[in-house]
DNA sequence: AGGATTTGTTACCAATCGGTACGGTACACA
DNA sequence: TGTGTACCGTACCGATTGGTAACAAATCCT
């Protein structure tokens, strides 16, 4: 019964604190639903933990990648992207992408697969922003366009884990403004 | 008996790994000790990870410390820094500092006011460093030395961590050359 | 020498983990 | 009405966790 709200409140959990620190058990209870059967829904953990990155992706992620491919150019994305990282609400308590990549040797395979899957996607959105960029003249690209996106991401990924983790939003702000900065000409 | 050769298992096992990845009894058969002397040395988990994290402390940060006391002008010691965090063997599976740092609310209160403790002697450390580029006119401060320090401080932690998860080391220090490009004066 | 004290170990504790065997219940179809 | 089937939950499993009680051996100090 009730796939949905099972894997809402997983979501949340696994979102809210960190998915090495909701056990299973803890889901049931949250959700008022005996072990067994999350077990016929789900499987086991790992397909668990990957239905509940699945949901995350499509829900939270999908808006980053919107922002990319929004054709705006270089700075207007840049502000885009520093204000969902330092600002949205969404962001507050961190990404559920990002903590279970930190923590992927905890998880099941089939959770790992995923993450490497969605990390490859963002990796790629990133180059074909920044190919973009670069070819309407909009980015002097003094590094290789695949550096580039990399960079970009992980400074994205360091301010959500520090707003997550209670530093000052005006202060993360700062810095991923700074970080970013080398992406603009003056 | 070998409190010292219990201490260094410690240390090597959870910077190995992950501090949360490590038992007490793993540490114990690692060490050839059993558990109630290990109690007795260390009183509970919380003296045995506070007490690897002093000796880690001691014997590896201080050489970062070491590296901003050593006046020299701020393009030396960024390329120091650099050097340290993407090429020095000992941070090849990252640093546990900022392993247990990333994991603090799974530590104890005692591991964790040392987090705290070490956390702000860094960031000291970070901002002395600055302010002495600033007077000297080595730094043309655009942003306050709490802040750039900071900045420092987190570039460097991401640097590691990246190296630790595998990340190709050139790739590292071609970041973080650019993330810490901000510093320096064309 | 001999009692006291430290040092160390075996063997246990309760709690929690992920995972499942199994008995009950309700509904569909004959 | 009888029977098969699909769901659901209690109550368990073995493993592992951090932590201890209780006992044995060695050492030390008078």
């Amino acid at each position: 019964m009730s796939t949905d709200r099972v894997l809402d409140v997983a979501v949340t959990a696994y979102w809210q604190s960190d998915p090495a620190d909701v056990s299973l058990n803890a889901i049931c209870k949250l959700a008022g639903v005996s072990k067994p059967s999350l077990y016929r829904e789900f499987g086991n953990e790992d397909g668990l933990t990957r239905a509940a990155l699945d949901s995350y992706a499509q829900r939270v992620l999908a808006d980053v990648f919107a922002i990319l491919r929004s054709g705006q150019g270089m700075s207007a994305t840049l502000d885009a992207l520093i204000d969902f990282a330092a600002a949205d609400p969404r962001m507050e308590t961190g990404c559920l992408f990002y903590k279970m990549r930190a923590g992927k040797h905890r998880l099941g395979p089939e959770t790992r697969a995923l993450i490497e899957e969605l990390d490859a996607n963002a990796q790629a959105a990133y180059e074909a922003f920044l190919t973009a960029c670069r070819d309407s003249g909009d980015w002097s690209a003094e590094l290789s366009v695949e550096a580039g996106a990399k960079y970009l991401g992980e400074q994205i990924a360091l301010a959500v884990t520090q707003r997550a983790s209670g530093e000052n939003p005006a202060r993360v702000r700062e810095m991923l403004t700074l970080a970013l900065s080398v992406f603009r000409r003056d």
